[in-house]
DNA sequence: ACATAAATGTACTAACTGGTACATTGTGTG
DNA sequence: CACACAATGTACCAGTTAGTACATTTATGT
């Protein structure tokens, strides 16, 4: 083996180091962009193969078959945003405040992770057949609806919340519009125009969400006239 | 081959009446509910042919690919819808009580057109190409938009609506939650029950969102305390 | 009736795509 | 160092699926 003699063929990896956890986080990013592009029958195995460092040989060794690695990538995904969701405190704020700024943070989360959203929307297309196969995800969410429990009391015993605020519905009020803001951008801005979409527009349609949720829990609440922009 | 010596074969249509009209709409009616169930890519021609009275060679001599038939099919479910919308008069309601119904009836109206949900669904996935390829489509659901600027200014003029109530905006608002609760029922079921999705739950939801848009819109507005279920 | 075009049936194919068989290389362990 | 096993590369296959070639039947206008 003189100096020269070595011709390691395909540079990138001459000789692989060991590395599993590596690999398969390699192939789950790379299966998430697929799966989120085109869906679950859309996405191409090959084409997840072509873009990784690993090779289809190793999809299937690590992850079994198609199913399994999409649904790999459904729980990498949600256990991502898990993370991000306990990340928020708000125990520190006063009852408007927190939930305010709980909805707020919803519609940014939401807003910010456009794969994780399309994932969703093709998990329900699926009737959401691999999230109930699902072992880890289940009671996943939970952290979120103890957060704004936490806020419906403080707020009812402050006697500033209206004693028939859930948390479960609003968790679903406020979801709805953070989802739908996202999910549907594409058809929405091409059938009415994309006003809603501009930087403008999406900060007013934050607080118009705000303001519809604090509208809903808060006693006596008047939105601050926001006029002009 | 019994004594009667004439033996149809395929009894359906011993012999075929020239129909293209029925033939085309028998084929779309099979194509969204399969384009519905597995999206796009998922969707299977042969499944098609299988289940329409027609056969695979029609599909394709009268929409060209399936790439055409998934366009027909998206502009006849808009089309379909817009008709819906354009049913709904509102007209000789005062504002606050025609809002109330527009809400109502758009919360009904994605209820009960899963299909179309799904379509839509479906069709955000795909970046809305083929509804932005669509001639059609483009100012298709302007009734709607209408209705609600009819009835903002209405409400403006008899003081009873704040000053910045638009209506591109509460048809997003409107919608958002309308249509999240058919889009992402499954996700959400799976998550944290379907206490949301019994009949009371949906009674429930739907009377949220329309104290929501109200309480956006209309100048002191306080939701009717509805307390024990 | 007859020509012409529209509508339909049958059988086929070319390409794609998920998945696998088999050989090989690297790593930790006694 | 040898052995077992984990990790990887290569080539391949079998089933599926969109799409087509070609022949045939029905309606229609003259």
């Amino acid at each position: 083996m003189g100096d020269t003699s070595r011709k390691p063929a395909n540079t990138r990896k001459a000789h692989w180091k060991q590395n599993p956890d590596g690999v398969k986080e390699d192939i789950l990013r790379v299966a998430t962009e697929e799966f989120a592009a085109h869906g679950l029958s859309g996405g191409r195995i090959d084409e997840i193969a072509r873009k990784t460092e690993a090779s289809k040989r190793m999809i299937y060794y690590y992850f079994g078959d198609k199913d399994g690695l999409y649904q790999a990538v459904l729980e990498r995904v949600y256990s991502t945003l898990r993370e991000n969701e306990d990340a928020l405190k708000v125990g520190d704020l006063d009852p408007v405040a927190a939930l305010s700024r709980l909805v707020e943070a919803t519609f940014e989360a939401h807003a910010n992770t456009p794969l994780f959203i399309r994932l969703v929307m093709i998990e329900n297309i699926h009737n959401a057949a691999y999230l109930r196969r699902s072992e880890i995800i289940p009671g996943l969410n939970r952290s979120i609806i103890d957060k704004l429990d936490d806020v419906c009391q403080r707020g009812k015993e402050a006697g500033l919340f209206r004693a028939n605020a859930d948390p479960l519905e609003l968790h679903w009020l406020i979801s709805s519009s953070s989802f739908y803001n996202v999910s549907n951008k594409e058809t929405f801005s091409t059938s009415f125009g994309d006003t809603l979409y501009t930087a403008q527009g999406q900060a007013r349609l934050k607080q118009r969400v705000v303001d519809m949720i604090l509208g809903l829990v808060v006693i006596g609440y008047e939105p601050p006239l926001v006029v002009s922009e």
